[in-house]
DNA sequence: GCCAACGTTGGC
DNA sequence: GCCAACGTTGGC
């Protein structure tokens, strides 16, 4: 019956919105996406899915999990072009942020988007992948 | 349609 | 602050 759900990571710079102002805002409207590719991962998701918050520049970790509220919709701060963009919540912070560096140092997540292709900012990723990094984050460092 | 130049992102 | 990776643009 219900599709099966997709897993998802999204970064933000945390200097501009971090997980903390999210949580603060409650949801946020994911907009100001100008990359094709992040775009498509975007109108792919559907409400209910899952995404790790992954804070890059300052602190390079995940830190939380952020939930798809609002499916793809026209980008409202698009002045020209084809762009769309999705509203998150956040569902819960990590017990502890994992870092870049950990994920880099696991030979299973190797095949991590985040980690072969540093500049996507919208990616999906396997739902072992994502049970590994709450395993990782629910574990002691 | 190719490719050089340029801009942007993000890790280090 | 630097640089690698990558996307986009524009000349030909």
């Amino acid at each position: 019956m219900a599709a099966t759900k997709r897993h998802w990571l999204i970064k933000q710079e945390p200097d501009t919105f971090s997980w903390d102002d999210f949580v603060k805002a409650g949801e946020a409207q994911w907009d100001g996406v100008r990359n094709y590719q992040a775009r498509n991962n975007l109108r792919a998701m559907r409400k209910g899915d899952l995404a790790f918050y992954y804070h890059s520049g300052t602190g390079r970790e995940i830190v939380g999990v952020a939930e798809v509220l609002r499916e793809a919709y026209p980008d409202p701060t698009a002045t020209g072009g084809d762009w769309s963009c999705v509203d998150f919540k956040p569902v819960k912070a990590l017990k502890r942020p994992v870092s870049l560096t950990e994920i880099k140092a696991d030979k299973r997540l190797e095949n991590l988007l985040l980690v072969r292709h540093s500049r996507l900012s919208v990616m999906p990723m396997e739902a072992a992948e994502f049970e590994m990094i709450l395993k990782l984050a629910a574990s002691r460092l």
